[in-house]
DNA sequence: TTAACGTATGCCCATATCGGCATATACTGT
DNA sequence: ACAGTATATGCCGATATGGGCATACGTTAA
């Protein structure tokens, strides 16, 4: 097997920066082809290429309009990135770091009458070793 | 030019599935590749492979004891992730549509002395709070 | 109808992939 | 030193890619 197509998913559309850099143009209302291709230093068939990606993975729609085409963002389809990308959002957040330091104080009051020395380690799960 | 390297940047890390499982395993706590190879169902070699991808693009770090190897997330590396989605956020959030609509309200009233009474869509109540 | 415009599709090719397997490297215990 | 464990690396083959270019398709204007 190859890498996954890039019309398999979100995630694996939008690991293209050109096809970010579309969905950043369109972020702000919907836009022709054309007005992309000049927008971006790209050819005409390349960005319709990507557009193609785009509507597979349905981040994009169209809306057809005498000889153009007008694409805009689709938003729901980033939610499954969103929501992924949100379980780690403890991992670099000061916010859940501080909040992370009041939950253990809390804990080692609530446990610890015995308060054996507890490494900080992970939370509420019990990973041996 | 072919499909950009995965170990670009952290998009293209993330848009194989499988390395997207290892960060979910991770995120629970470091673990061993040993510990990894059992819980995915991955040859050892390819899973090392993965590891070195993540490596590559900072999403995860080692750390060596023995010959073991335990590997963590390192979720910063996920904040330009993080950064870009959320740019669409108002494309999926009911809230940001609810303010969307306060806004454009607000818009209304300040340009319009006049009070021109354009889509005078009943303001409707608003359950989400 | 014919020409011009806007967009999509097809073909070519260099490239990087991912899994499978063999093997190298590193550390530990006897 | 030697065997055994834990992990990393190298080579292979099948595959999909993305840009460049030519061209087909669909719509509008002359």
């Amino acid at each position: 097997m190859a890498r996954a197509a890039t019309t398999t998913d979100a995630f694996n559309a939008i690991a293209e920066p050109r096809r970010r850099a579309i969905l950043d143009l369109l972020v702000g209302g919907e836009l022709a082809v054309g007005e992309l291709v000049e927008l971006l230093e790209l050819g005409q068939p390349q960005v319709s290429k990507h557009l193609r990606v785009l509507r597979e993975v349905a981040l994009v729609e169209v809306r057809a309009e005498g000889r153009e085409r007008f694409y805009r963002v689709n938003g729901p389809a980033l939610k499954p990135i969103h929501d992924w990308v949100m379980r780690y959002e403890r991992a670099w957040s000061d916010r859940f770091e501080a909040l992370d330091v009041v939950l253990e104080d809390l804990k080692q009051k609530e446990d610890g009458d015995g308060a054996s020395n507890e490494q900080g380690d992970g939370e509420g799960d019990d990973p041996e070793r």
